[in-house]
DNA sequence: TGATCGGAGATCATTATAGTCTCCGACTAG
DNA sequence: CTAGTCGGAGACTATAATGATCTCCGATCA
């Protein structure tokens, strides 16, 4: 049902964290370890841990090792985007199986496949909205998010 | 990775399929069985049965039984959208697991989260987007069993 | 009335996710 | 310089979701 991960999940809570941290706060040279994380948030700390490697991997946030240690964003809130975090602990963005294949790989379906170019449409628009949105929307008021609708035609919830 | 299950993948090629039989075709009573659209597509037919099943439950199709029975589409292509079809297979759309929270029931995480509020933002951005798009937009660009028409489509990321 | 269809339930296999455990190496406070 | 604190990394288990299969039933109509 097009869920994200609880992994995402940390990370964005964790993400957030850390950036209110570092902005909102008294000390701002200041770097967030995991344990505090975990504890705020229920998090278990060694999923949690995993979560954040991800993140400096992919260059979201930095590591600081030894005691006293722990992670700071490595750019600005602004420049971080939901997409890029989701994608950081999930790997690319893929609504259907056949969105990232190689060429010569294909699904049984592929032959006669009818849905696969709206739905990469599809794809690309969740992309764009996930995209749009970043770390620093997420902290306090500017909640923004423009729709891109393919086409017309709405009904109702 | 936010991705849609097989089933809901041949939910829209079925769809699709009955769609685009009833329309541009000669014989505009005919209904197809669930046979001709399995191995059309190579779906497996009995998991195919089960999602025209589904689609049918909830109103999309009809069905004819016995000999030269099969389904037909319940409604215009118009009023059927991708975000019906998709609930319509994996339940109402979630993007985290407390998007259906009832009353009394919290995550762990609940407490002192601070991403729910714009998750159900990006859900219901989401949510809009697949139901501003019905069958009938599906239909356009991709006649059945040809070439695709360049028409709009195309937008690879 | 029997072959053809959908309806429905149980069941099994496979995969993805969530979570755990253990060991390592880097760092720095003391 | 070294002991305790931290992140880095891999293997591992458990659980849930998904995908797929099997069997039996009832409706329909040539």
């Amino acid at each position: 049902m097009l869920k994200i991960s609880k992994k995402t999940d940390y990370a964005l809570m964790a993400l957030q964290h850390i950036a209110s941290v570092q902005f909102g706060d008294v000390t701002p040279g200041r770097v967030v370890n995991t344990k505090e994380i975990a504890e705020e948030y229920n998090i278990p700390l060694e999923l949690l841990a995993k979560v954040l490697q991800s993140l400096s991997k992919s260059g979201m946030i930095e590591s600081h090792n030894g005691p006293k240690g722990g992670y700071h964003l490595a750019r600005n809130a602004r420049a971080i985007t939901i997409a890029q975090i989701l994608e950081s602990i999930e790997g690319p963005l893929g609504i259907t199986d056949c969105s990232h294949e190689k060429e010569g790989e294909f699904c049984m379906q592929r032959e006669h496949c009818n849905i696969r170019t709206p739905l990469l449409k599809v794809q690309d628009s969740i992309y764009q909205l996930l995209n749009n949105m970043t770390l620093q929307d997420m902290l306090g008021g500017t909640p923004l998010i423009t729709i891109q609708s393919p086409t017309s035609q709405g009904a109702e919830r």
